[in-house]
Formats: structure tokens, sequence, C-alpha cells
DNA sequence: CGCCGCTAACTGACCGGTCAGTAAGCTCGG
DNA sequence: CCGAGCTTACTGACCGGTCAGTTAGCGGCG
């Protein structure tokens, strides 16, 4: 019953992995309170009852979806910081790695939280971990405006546009369309970055195919 | 009775404008399904039943919020060509006017379109509008990469980026907040425009009181 | 001036549909 | 033959929408 558990050898499978990932498509395609548990189970291709064996409540799935969401950002911030030193680079890698994971992964970012929509304990935690995660983000800024990589600009705002951008994704991004996950991360990491980079140090824009 | 009239003699007032405003900073908090008629009326201090009065039901007021958002955006950009013709500032100048008319007056963007909130009609008339808008804002950046003003890049994907920013606004701005709606305006545009010029010609970015 | 009739603006109670959540039973694989 | 994983069938609450009624002010008639 804990939440490691995959046992894969269900009837026709229901991993907890497959429910997330599907609610977070329904309830970024309809909003939280527009999609139904039913909506969410059909796409399943099962009963609402079914879900519950699984979950206790609407909350809860989307209290899950949220977590896993902003989990893929901070591990998105940690690999990049690993990965590289430079202020730029490690913001493209993170920015980059967190659109890949709403597009391909979890589909629909969610953590669009809408006032009343998780209990206050839910809410306490994962705006606990959101505003780490945009704590992390605004570090990464500082470090480049502090070794004059990036411009001086007001953190928390340019935080909110870098989110922002991100965020909206989901409501427009289909994997059927013209672009995949990764050259939407490449052209969205270049572009939010290149708007900090101190002048004369910007590349292009264009990634991948012309 | 036509809808261009705001014949204001009421007993207390419930003007259409002030409908659409609380109605927006409502549905924008709460998420449109999310918020009840109840809560809206409460807001403007009367009963769910005198909202019906003005308004024909819960979609039409959302309708309504929409076409104002975008009335504010198609206007920033009209005001934008007419004033100036180099394509970034054209661009700083209908980006900032949008997030002041969001910030200031019809308080939450709210085109945050979840599917099946919108009769098909009333979908297709607003989508038809904001598609308009995009075109126009594509239009002025495709103007600057021809000048050499803005680097080459994807239209459609830096287009999503710059709404994404913007209409993610109303889910963090307050006014009470330490940033005014203007000098919100000021650094998003400024930030949103400096990530398209070319080398070498971008500002800084902080705008306004340090 | 006064008060009569009208309407614009609003209230409170209510109805019907929808949806989160539950209960009880069926059905396979081991 | 047991129980994990589901189903069908249901309940209760909540919310969009309606409607009969109330109140306030305005315009006109005597």
């Amino acid at each position: 019953m804990r939440t490691g558990e995959q046992r894969a050898r269900p009837r026709q499978g229901l991993s907890r992995e497959r429910i997330l990932a599907e609610a977070a498509r329904i309830f970024n395609r309809l909003g939280y309170h527009g999609a139904t548990l039913d909506d969410v189970a059909r796409a399943l291709g099962v009963t609402k009852a079914a879900l519950y064996y699984h979950v206790a409540n609407k909350e809860e799935l989307l209290f899950q979806c949220c977590k896993v969401a902003i989990a893929i950002g901070l591990e998105g911030i940690r690999r990049a910081q690993a990965e590289t030193a430079a202020p730029d680079e490690q913001l493209r890698r993170a920015l980059a790695a967190y659109i890949e994971g709403m597009t391909d992964q979890l589909r629909g970012s969610v953590v669009i939280l809408e006032e009343g929509t998780l209990s206050p304990e839910h809410y306490r935690e994962v705006k606990a971990e959101r505003d780490e995660y945009e704590r992390e983000l605004r570090g990464i800024i500082a470090r480049g405006v502090a070794q004059e990589v990036f411009v001086p600009c007001d953190l928390r705002l340019v935080g909110f546009a870098l989110l922002g951008a991100m965020n909206w994704i989901p409501k427009w991004y289909s994997p059927a369309g013209s672009r995949s996950g990764r050259e939407v991360a490449e052209v969205f990491a270049a572009y939010l970055v290149r708007g900090l980079q101190a002048s004369g140090r910007a590349p292009a824009l264009t990634a991948g195919a012309p």
C-alpha cells in the first residue's frame, strides 16, 4: 500500500504512475473543479469506484500530482547544478528539465493551485515545496547576477515570469503537435535565459531544426 | 437595456463593470468551476438572484470577462503601434498595457479557458479574438526579426512564452503587494522583450524605484 | 404639493441535476 | 477458496438556475 509500490501484476494495470499522469492531464484540460472523477476513470478505462481503490479521494489525487510536478522541478535543478557551475547554463538546464517533465512525463503541471482545492495541510506542504523550488531558482539567478553573467533584476518578478511561461505550456502543448517536448524545452529555456544574460554573451534562440 | 448602457441610477450600484471586475477576480482565485455565483454575489454585496438580473447565466459572465480581457490586449497593441514604429518598443508597450489592464482594471485574466466552460459559439468567438491577438503579437515580433532588431525565433513558441508569463500574473499579483501593476508591467515587458533583442542593444532590466 | 401607478433592482425559498464518495457483490489469478 | 481488483448501484450535498414577491425611487395627474 506504500507509495513506492508498483507491484505490476495488475489484471490490466492501474499503476499509481498511470493514474497520476492521466489525472494531471484531465485536471489540466478541464480544471480541477471542472474535471469529474468519472472523467479520470474513463480516461483510464475503469470506473470511478476503481479509482477509490487506489487513492483516498479527489483532493489526494491532486495533491499527489502537485508533489510529482514539484519533484520533477527540484530534481531538474539538482541535476543542473551537478552538471555545470555556470549560472546561465544551470538555469537553462533546470528550466529545460522542468519543461520536458511537464510535457512528456506528467502531462499538465497542475501547480495551478486554485484556492480551496487542497486541504490546509496539503496546501501548506505543497506551498512549502513550491516555495523551495522558487527559492532555488532565484538562487541561481542571484548568483548569475553576482557573477555579472546576468543583468541586475527583480528576482521575484523575473522568477514569476519564468514560472508563468512554463506553467502555461500545458494549456497549449500537444504531443501530436509540430514540436516535441524536448524542442519546446530547448526554445523556452534559451529564450527565458537570454532575457537575463548580460549583453554580448547571449546566443541566438533557435534550437534543433530551423 | 443595450450593452453600452450603464445608466447608473441604481439603488446602491451594480454596474456591469463592477460585476465583471469582481467576477474576474473570483474566477481567477477559485477557478471558474470552483467559484459559485454566491461567491461572486457575496463579493458584490448582493444575492445570487440579483446577479441574474444583470447577466443571463454563469457562462455569459465568463464570456464577458474574456471579451474585456482580450479587448484590453488588442487596444494595447493598437495604441503601441500608433505611438511608435520600432518593433521592440511596440512590443514592450503592448505587453505593458496588457499587464496593466490585467492587474488594475480587470483583476484576473480569465483567458485561462478551460475546456467545456464556454458554449461552442462563445468559445469560437473568444478563440477567434484571442487568435487575432496572438497573430498581432507575432506580427510585431516577425517585423522585429525582419528588421534584425530581434533574433530569429520560433514565433509560435515565443508567443506562447510571452502569453504564459503574462497570464500567470493574476495567480500571484496582489494590489497590496510591494509592486504596483505598473511596476510589474514595466519589469515584465522589459524582460520579455529583452530575450528577443539582438545582442548589444538590450538595455538593463530594472524599472522604476529600486 | 401629494399620492398613485409603474418599473428597475433586488431578496429568499426552492427545485433538479450533477458529482464526490460509499456499499456490497462479482471475478479472476494463485 | 481467498482476496486483490474491480463492478454496479446507490446516497447526500451542493450549486446553477428560477420564480414569486418586496422595496425604492421616479414621473405624472389632480
